[in-house]
DNA sequence: TGAATAGTGTCTTTAAGACAGTATATC
DNA sequence: GATATACTGTCTTAAAGACACTATTCA
């Protein structure tokens, strides 16, 4: 629930967009076995959010999140994933904003009833991507936005930091019924690689002689006959994924009960 | 979808209720080996619509499912479970309106931009009831409402079907890992009756020793040192919930992949 | 040759799934 | 005793989980 249609549209009119409606994208960046999100901090406030915004009378609730998603982070084709609405109406409250800043961001004088304040319902979506590549873009009313640590996340505005709870125990469950790994690993990679991006994302260790038999038996993955140089060890095996099987694993699920 | 408010409020008014967000309840009934859904014909369509409403500004998104629920079934404590919210600008499609239906229940000359035209997302929740038991209250503006056969549904309005299936697929993969038919036996039951429970609502047939085992391995049901009269046959024993474990299992989930 | 990392195999336990015959209640 | 339903047990197979040694790279 932030303002960030006003940044490449400087006749934001909020006619446009739906009212009591938003949507907040819950953007986690995975890069060298570290799991982070992508969190703003609007000149309004002066506690952090997550990257949300209205959604347009002519799009879908998804087609928000994506062009979302896009403005902050360039990428379009992120795989956004709904996971939960959530309607309270104290969840917005008036008096976490800064009604000075506010003021002189609208020229006005903002009254408690302004649309900005009133009850939203929030739409939860959550996405995976590898933030070391991503150019992160602020909005023109945020004064920062950038990637937190998720064990060390700042002090967040109104629901935000149960919405966060929530996508992620969203992905982790995810991830034992589907295949994850194509957005965040170079296209060859290694088993331990992507070991790694396991065990980060569900916070705990896996046998990594159990975690292999078990990915290997899905059949998502190729093993080439190249390994990779790391040093004064022995070089791993690269993979690569079988695209088409990947994809399959998607729609109907894979065996991965972690 | 719809316009349950006017029921217990002739003072109805749109201002007191959110914009554009919308609550829809598929409510499942269960009694004797099947499955039914509850459905209402509203005086100002042609098809029939989900049992759902809008949002009142001083209550949670679950209060107004909750709401909109016990306003048909006189039912307080459903477990409401919240699955999906749906938003395209076209699911709401005005020419699905009645419009001299609409005109004449407002009292005036409802145009294109009515409130009730508009664009809704829709955050829907399913529910689980024994149906026999209930007594279905219908709307004002409804000249019907009732419990129709899953496999039998009529024409329904919008997307109304597509989120009856959707709410089906989350209901049947909830069944894998929490327990259910507290709300739906009576207090003393046998495995024969549970067990035609799980068949139903999963559409297929589970073998009776194998789900027998499964479900005593889940520690939920006492059995009983009575048994049930059922005519010219063996008379089945009577089992009830272990309550405290019934709930347990309700929290932190379940083993019963079906 | 030592340090660090990669890679591999077996055993045990548990769960899933297929399957068929005996017991009981009433007419 | 005929009929309809309830009840029970075993075998096979697959998956999960615990566990420890060998191989490679290069400084």
């Amino acid at each position: 629930m932030v303002i960030a249609e006003f940044d490449n549209d400087s006749t934001f009119n909020p006619d446009d967009f739906l009212r009591n409606v938003s949507v907040d994208n819950v953007i986690f960046g995975y890069h060298d076995k570290e799991l982070r999100v992508l969190l703003q901090l609007p000149l309004t406030f002066d506690k952090w959010t997550l990257t949300g915004g209205y959604i347009k009378r002519t799009e879908t609730i998804e087609e928000a999140a994506h062009r979302i998603a896009y403005s902050r982070t360039g990428l379009n084709n992120l795989f956004l994933q709904q996971f939960r609405s959530f309607g309270t109406p104290t969840r917005i409250s008036y008096n976490q904003f800064d009604l000075e800043k506010v003021n002189k961001l609208i020229g006005a004088e903002a009254t408690a009833n302004a649309w900005m304040f009133d009850y939203f319902v929030s739409v939860g979506f959550y996405t995976l991507t590898e933030f070391s590549l991503v150019e992160v873009k602020k909005g023109g009313y945020d004064e920062v936005c950038k990637w937190w640590p998720i064990n060390e996340l700042p002090s967040l505005i109104f629901d935000h930091q149960h919405i966060i709870d929530e996508a992620l125990r969203a992905l982790r469950m995810h991830i034992s019924f589907f295949p994850i790994g194509y957005e965040l690993l170079p296209e060859k990679f290694t088993l331990p690689e992507i070991h790694s991006l396991y065990e980060t994302i569900l916070g705990k260790s896996l046998d990594y002689r159990n975690f292999q038999k078990r990915l290997i038996a899905t059949g998502i993955l190729i093993k080439l006959n190249e390994t990779r140089s790391i040093g004064a060890h022995r070089s791993p095996f690269l993979y690569k994924f079988d695209v088409a099987k990947y994809e399959e694993g998607l729609k109907s699920g894979v065996a991965l009960a972690f």
